[in-house]
DNA sequence: AGATATTTGTTCGTATGTATT
DNA sequence: TAATACATACGAACAAATATC
């Protein structure tokens, strides 16, 4: 009645239309956040230990720790053991946001130019809102990934640490934008070039045109934000987006299609886990119950 | 060693520095995700049920479902019981990324200026982006939204759904921004300015003058919009976000500090679980082994 | 429509690991 | 070093949901 809606417009601030019926666990996730947030609980603060929380919530130990591994995966809750140990309410960590955020756009196939057109909107405005708030250290910082750009473009330097530099200095900026949103957008949007384009970019040998422009690009920027010159920066800023969004389409980069977080493309040995998981084991089983020996 | 940056610049896809050691559950959730990925698997399709997951990772029922949760948080996979059911892949609905986004703002104290400063670069920007993708029902959907302010300016509405209808004007324009990044900024700001605002906004009386100006803009822009003149309408959303900011800050709108998610705001009896967790019970608890009768 | 088989959901009891004292 | 408090993990059984016949 109250709802208003175009086709396929959902409305806002409703949530996850439970096409199957509530499962126990997730309920009790869900009392037990009300229950920490209208208590007033900051961040450090423990919640109940498992016990309590089958008594609160009556669930079994199993149904209490999925909902915990609920807020646990969420960020809310960091749970360790030992004496004094249990679920501690925290606050969701950057990367975790970010970490979460990610798997959204998997299937979204956003291309390069969707991440150059946004980043478009948000690098200049970024340069605005952080170029009062940058520090010597930051400079310093800064400084440095161009060096380890101008090492990459000359072979001295591996050509993921190369990318992974170009971006951090566009990252060192966003950081210290103070509206936490609008950083927050800047850093996502970077995160997501880095994870999606990072690896075709860097296989192929012929963005020796782009890596220049971009230390090039990156100097000048540098200069007029030492000299606390808003407008030139951000000036800069959008014409060095604009010129490297037209060369990264014309370098038709290709994107991993199921793109996979760094964490994982990071730590991980493909080939191993595709051929055969027997690969896995990184523990040799907790062996409960075996004879040791 | 590679690694570059300034004091409390996170680098650019490093996640979770683990304080303590990882649990089997989460290595196995890391790994299911990593594989599941890797044999190109599409939304909709079946991963291992919860007896093969156990072989091929090597945990207990328990942990392995614990792995399922995370993934199942995350909005990655959908789990279902019968012939046929387990754990699919899904595309993360949005709601969901939005679910999953907001706590992290929970303790950034995010002020009324802070968002609408995200809205003055965003909105007008989401205008021209949308602007010609813009359908007949979108139109008419709009208009409706109108009405409902109308109405609830003279009283015929109740002032959560006047609240809801003014930003639901902007959500059907964002959500026709064909640019997936750009279109889930501009739709998860509005959530969290209609999630942190509309309270205490809503509850004073002294708005009216806001909700006129919010009609008489809303107007303006669909003209724009329906003649497709894009510098136009681009530039009417640029002074209507401008103008309803400057209200709002006037307003002195308080934010609830812990803001509840939408979620549960709207599902919630806050006092009866504040005073008493007795209210809680919302099924008849499942009685396994009590007598029946 | 009803019975049945399949697969997840939940419970209990117990053992193991880990950090604090 | 030993005792303690807590989470982590295991395994077997039963409950509930759902597709198929």
């Amino acid at each position: 009645m109250s709802e208003i809606r175009a086709d396929n417009t959902p409305a806002i601030g409703r949530y996850a239309r439970q096409r199957t019926r509530a499962k126990r666990s997730d309920l009790i996730a869900e009392e037990l956040l009300r229950w920490v947030l209208l208590t007033g609980k900051s961040p450090g603060d423990r919640l109940p230990q498992e016990k309590e929380l089958m008594e609160m919530f009556g669930g079994s130990r199993g149904t209490v720790r999925e909902a915990l591994k609920s807020l646990e995966v969420q960020g809310l809750v960091e749970v360790v053991t030992g004496p004094n140990g249990g679920a501690r309410l925290t606050r969701v960590p950057e990367d975790r946001a970010m970490q979460l955020l990610t798997p959204y756009f998997y299937f979204k196939d956003l291309d390069a130019e969707a991440i150059y057109q946004t980043r478009l909107v948000l690098e200049p405005v970024m340069v605005r809102a952080a170029i009062d708030h940058l520090t010597e250290a930051d400079f310093t910082a800064m400084r440095q990934t161009i060096e380890v750009c101008c090492d990459g473009m000359e072979g001295r330097a591996n050509p993921a640490a190369h990318r992974a530099a170009e971006l951090q200095f566009h990252h060192i900026i966003a950081n210290r934008v103070p509206n936490a949103l609008l950083r927050f957008f800047c850093i996502f949007t970077n995160h997501i070039l880095y994870s999606m384009v990072t690896p075709k970019a860097v296989v192929q040998g012929e963005q020796h045109a782009f890596a220049h422009h971009v230390v090039h690009a990156h100097v000048e920027i540098i200069e007029a934000l030492e000299a606390r010159d808003a407008k030139r920066a951000s000036m800069l800023m959008l014409e060095h987006i604009r010129t490297a969004a037209g060369m990264v389409e014309d370098m038709e980069m290709a994107f991993h299609q199921a793109f996979i977080d760094q964490s994982m493309a990071a730590s991980l040995d493909i080939i191993a886990t595709v051929t055969g998981m027997s690969a896995f084991d990184p523990r040799p089983k907790p062996a409960s119950r075996q004879t040791k020996d």
